[in-house]
DNA sequence: TCCCGGATACTGGTCAGACCACTTGACCAC
DNA sequence: GTGGTCAAGTGGTCTGACCAGTATCCGGGA
């Protein structure tokens, strides 16, 4: 078997995972209050430094609303919580939730196409080498897993060549809850790309022109996008029956 | 004048400010030693829990690279922070930078159109009532600020039909970067804007068709954001002009 | 009866100091 | 060169204390 490193969770963050799961699973609700600190501590047998670590970062992350010698509330993470919270969503109690892989895919075909026409704007000749690279690493391996990482990499220098800080910003969270959930993925995924077209988004991307780039671009994600929802779909209508 | 309430700024706050800013500023570049904890507080003339606490809001951002033991390095933020951590790069210094924005309004120009398709394809009529009630109120007021806050509740229910949790959080991230900047943005962008658009795209959610709602939602945006990079572009030759 | 004001008992915010756990690097024995 | 040992420095955690705000209740005045 394969070596792994051994994980460490700090005591800041078995509080942190557990009250986000509080709060996320709807235990805690919108406008409900938290225990005070020092309860926190004295129930979970921790000291308050370490819960205070963990409520700070619930605070970063707009899931609590704490108040200065008043009670510390829960807010609406659906209201208020950033892309940030995408992989504590997607991936929850160990296996990923099936909604939420369908809305990262969708919003993966819905953007994909659209950064592919900026890159196409401003392209420049040495990532669009680097493009082309990535397209034969891709191309030349034959692990589902690799290959998906390949993939990553040539949408990585995609949102490069696009410019643009938000897209870049947008594509880190993304990658960020993405890459966990690779290895069940992958091999979904997998199944509905082929080399083909990436080589024709990258001269699409060469040539300049924004339209033709989005219309390859579009064909690039539209087959494992509808693999991938339609293995959901299996799914999701395979527990439904189980249910019975 | 109109009072304001007051700013209560914490401790760990203003160190995290401070930390931060080295970093996007690239005073502190990636791969470069942090000083060690001890030292911070010395330095900064604060307790060590403070420091440690800027210190994990920042590593919970991806923005350092903290190990038990070892050196605390600074990571490279264009790589891997993600979207929540927009609004400090928008506005930094007071000032709010006009490629960050430039790059805002671009990619809400090539998302809103994709999320209105989805809109209209899951659409109820709830929704719909509520977007049309909230155009009225938009057309109702004559206040620019004002105004772009109707159209951000516009938004927010539109976001609200396309039930997408990755647009919805990718939503709320861009809202809390844009809505401290409303008040320098909303006169630019009001001139570019008028109620009928929004109409329009009302219509077209409700008959439940993606690309007539697709091509609705980007005549809504096209104009402001025609207007507000042709604003950006004016600003920039002026500033470089000032500078020679 | 109502309402206002203040005492009080909470809350979170901050600090100091201590000790534990871990990494690093130097030194030493083999 | 390899591996073990050790000391120094780092982050991780805890305790306990005090400061600074809020909420609540209760008594006195209208």
């Amino acid at each position: 078997m394969p070596l792994q490193p051994v994980s460490r969770r700090s005591v800041p963050d078995a509080v942190f995972d557990q009250v986000l799961d509080e709060v996320v699973s709807g235990a805690l609700g919108p406008g409900e209050p938290l225990p005070s600190e020092r309860r926190l501590a004295e129930v979970l047998g921790v000291s308050r430094p370490a819960v205070r670590e963990a409520l700070q970062r619930m605070t970063q992350t707009r899931l609590l609303d704490v108040r200065h010698g008043g009670t510390t509330t829960v807010r609406d993470f659906r209201k208020y919580a950033g892309l940030d919270l995408l992989p504590s969503l997607l991936v929850r109690g160990g296996s990923v939730d099936t909604t939420v892989v369908r809305s990262v895919v969708e919003a993966r075909l819905l953007i994909g196409p659209g950064v592919a026409a900026l890159a196409a704007q401003r392209r420049d000749d040495a990532t669009v080498a680097d493009l082309s690279a990535t397209v034969s690493a891709y191309a030349a391996s034959a692990d589902p897993v690799e290959r998906q990482r390949h993939t990553l990499a040539y949408w990585d220098l995609v949102v490069d060549a696009a410019d643009s800080l938000t897209f870049r910003l947008m594509f880190n969270s993304l990658r960020a809850a993405y890459e966990p959930a690779l290895p069940v993925l992958a091999p979904v995924l997998d199944a509905g790309e082929s080399a083909r077209p990436y080589r024709v988004l990258t001269t699409a991307i060469d040539g300049g022109d924004p339209d033709t780039a989005r219309a390859a671009a579009e064909r690039v994600l539209r087959p494992s996008t509808d693999t991938l929802l339609a293995a959901l779909h299996d799914l999701d209508t395979l527990t439904s029956r189980e249910e019975r």
